[in-house]
DNA sequence: TGATTTTTCAAACAAGCGTTTTAAACTACC
DNA sequence: GGTAGTTTAAAACGCTTGTTTGAAAAATCA
């Protein structure tokens, strides 16, 4: 019946208040969450009608899917591609270089201040109190990029066992993750002298750190590049 | 007028109805968050009525505040202790020491299943939407542990710049904090493949890959022990 | 025991929530 | 211009939330 599930674009600029209803609600479900975030705050700041949400989504709950949706598939891409690239040489990277081309690609959205900004965040937040539809987030996100990473580290490390590389991988993104948090943190508070946030300085920080931590396994046997 | 504010033991078992408060609050609060437990869930825990959480605390973000202050203190304390018991010695510790002291006092509260077994969770939690006074977390929490751990850290490794305390630090506590969100996203999943989480291999890894990461920053300068 | 205080309890309160309704406004096509 | 279909808009719905009320119950002390 309505034009969102016929699929078409009807007849004006119907897609307008649609997408200005999900980037409102991207901005603000990244920084208050699902739960404090009401319909009626997302109608307002998409400056259109309460009513709006549940005509063109069918509901909050439908609204947060499409806005995970959005993003989802453009982050994990990104980050696959920041792996394939720099598999995809003819030469074997270094370790360095992989785990850089990964940091990049899971920092990156928080720094250029685009359109992807804020969502990292939101992904924090969907760990520690999921609202998604159940495994949609570990499936169509976390599955992909941590089996991708595992194949790049254990081609670049073939002396990594399959037990150390998932600690491995657990390891860096905690490390990414918990910058994340960190960021969110301090800046709302007036500990600011904490943050000292140079995401460029904490990239490298992260590619030297989880390098040598890597190579720590390496015992004996042939270190990579 | 109540017998909180007079701050005495009243007559009979008062305390019963406010502990018990307190002990199903604290349940609820780590792996429901804040804003999705009610004080109607919290009493129905309790077995009272719902008016008692404002006879005893005078509204549920007082509860949540005193939830906090019963377990943060001892939790601040007990990774203190974890970090002063290994640095008091006569000797100067080796770095594992020092990292395997404080990644256990970190990791012990969820593995022994004891009262504070979920209390990790809710830290992780307000991490990302808080909703204790503001800085009251960094304050009595983290400022006092990061200090501490910086100056046992400068200590072991007297090579280590400043700056690079501070990341080290952020990533070994990342490190941890990513376990403790990991453990509760996958146990809520089908992918129990993924989870795997042995808590005594995960703080070997974690003392192992940092103690390698921290010591790429000795570049030339002397190895600590 | 009687008086006083402290604690419990059911009920009600006001406010906010997501959602639905109903009708008006708007668009496009004949 | 008339008609059908789509989009907006205000109001209301039913529900849940945290909190308050006021009286019954229990406990303490004289």
């Amino acid at each position: 019946m309505t034009a969102q599930e016929r699929g078409d674009r009807g007849l004006m600029d119907e897609r307008h208040v649609r997408d200005r209803l999900m980037d409102a609600a991207e901005v603000l479900f990244c920084d208050r969450g699902f739960n404090e975030t009401s319909v009626r705050d997302i109608a307002a700041s998409a400056d259109c009608n309460v009513a709006s949400v549940n005509y063109y989504f069918g509901g909050k709950d439908n609204l947060y899917v499409e806005v995970w949706r959005r993003r989802l598939v453009a982050m994990r891409d990104m980050r696959l591609a920041g792996i394939d690239k720099v598999m995809s040489g003819e030469t074997l990277p270094e370790l360095e270089t992989l785990l850089r081309a990964y940091a990049q690609s899971f920092i990156e959205p928080l720094v250029d201040g685009g359109r992807g900004c804020r969502f990292v965040h939101l992904m924090a937040r969907e760990m520690i109190d999921p609202h998604l539809p159940e495994d949609m987030f570990l499936d169509e996100m976390i599955e992909p990029v941590m089996t991708a990473l595992t194949r790049a580290l254990v081609t670049v490390c073939p002396w990594l066992e399959d037990k150390s590389v998932r600690q491995v991988i657990l390891s860096v993104v905690g490390q990414l993750m918990h910058m994340v948090c960190a960021v969110g943190m301090f800046e709302h508070s007036s500990h600011s002298e904490l943050s000292t946030l140079d995401f460029g300085q904490m990239v490298e920080h992260v590619v030297k750190f989880s390098a040598a931590g890597i190579r720590a396994y390496a015992d004996g046997r042939g270190q990579c590049a």
